[in-house]
DNA sequence: AGCGGTCAAGTTGAT
DNA sequence: ATCAACTTGACCGCT
């Protein structure tokens, strides 16, 4: 198993840059692309020290922010990356990246973000999910991504119905952004036993979120969403989530997530699986080094520890 | 240098 | 009706 942060670091000075539309919007041609360049090949720069640092510290998998290359889709500040004055330069950044996640084993992947809604009833709204999928596939496949991971989209009344127009919009993606696809289970309308069907049929791999199932059940136990999820990626290594509840599971709002990951919300199970395992909590780098020595010791004394763990947490 | 308002986009559910 | 939440605060103009 290998843990992976996602697109941020809390302590480490390692920082990705962004821009607003209205701040491009404010420049000329010329000056936008210039600035749009400078901060995609800052942020190849930040990458490569991403996956320097995941090197360096046995985190086996890096999530790239969505804002990789900042407003890369947007409607009039949109661009190709040949467009930019430092394309050759940020090229080449790239392939540093790609070389180094693939001798160092760092698995790379991306998340688009709740914009993108492949079964939306809007065109307009298919229409930019496509091209943020097409944008984050051209990115992933410059830097050795392997997964484009996105969520179901919105239920409008009817998930069947919903869902049938996600499965009539797959073709519209390319090969190269349809290869990377993956669907994740959410924490309001999509479950594991919703979307396998689909996975299934179109050979998707499900991205299994554990936290997003215990907020939003369906007839699956963890065990058995688990090893559905497995069987979707087909041998490939799956990518999993998972995150703890900030006020814990008794409390309202479980789906919000915490600083750390609380080791008893690991499924046991999964200590022994060839996994990658995404840490969503707020603490970043800090909370996934926690929970990876965590994993270390319970891999090292699997049933003692556990048990160890448990009695201690009864006793306060 | 520090501060506060603002930021491309969708959908849901809590208040 | 408004707004927070989602993978995440960072940018920018003003003082």
């Amino acid at each position: 198993m290998r843990v992976g942060l996602c697109c941020q670091f809390a302590e480490q000075a390692i920082k990705f840059r962004i821009t607003t539309a209205t701040a491009v919007l404010k420049l000329a041609r010329p000056a936008q692309l210039q600035k749009l360049s400078e901060l995609c090949l800052h942020n190849a720069g930040a990458l490569q020290q991403a996956i320097e640092w995941c090197a360096a510290n046995e985190v086996g998998a890096y999530r790239v922010m969505s804002q990789f290359w900042p407003l890369k889709t947007h409607p009039t500040c949109g661009y190709q990356l040949s467009d930019l004055p430092a394309a050759a330069n940020i090229t080449a950044q790239l392939a540093v990246c790609r070389n180094m996640a693939a001798s160092s084993n760092v698995r790379l992947s991306f998340h688009p973000d709740q914009f993108v809604v492949l079964n939306s009833p809007r065109a307009e709204v298919v229409e930019s999910s496509l091209a943020e999928l097409e944008y984050q596939a051209e990115a992933a496949e410059l830097i050795g991504a392997d997964v484009v991971n996105i969520h179901g989209g919105g239920a409008y009344g009817d998930k069947v119905t919903a869902l049938a127009r996600f499965r009539e919009n797959l073709p519209r993606l390319s090969p190269r952004a349809r290869k990377l696809l993956t669907l994740e289970n959410d924490d309001k309308v999509y479950t594991p036993s919703d979307l396998l069907p689909i996975c299934r049929a179109e050979h998707i791999p499900l991205c299994y979120d554990v936290h997003h199932h215990r907020c939003l059940a369906d007839g699956l136990t963890i065990e058995e969403a688990t090893a559905a999820a497995v069987q979707t990626w087909q041998g490939r290594e799956p990518l999993f989530h998972i995150s703890s509840p900030l006020q814990g599971w008794e409390k309202p709002q479980p789906q919000l997530h915490h600083d750390y990951i609380e080791p008893g919300d690991l499924p046991p199970g999964w200590l022994q699986l060839p996994i990658t395992l995404d840490i969503e909590a707020k603490a970043k780098e800090l909370a996934v080094l926690r929970l990876q020595a965590w994993i270390k010791k319970a891999q090292k004394e699997p049933p003692r520890n556990s048990r160890a763990l448990a009695a201690a947490k009864k006793r306060g």
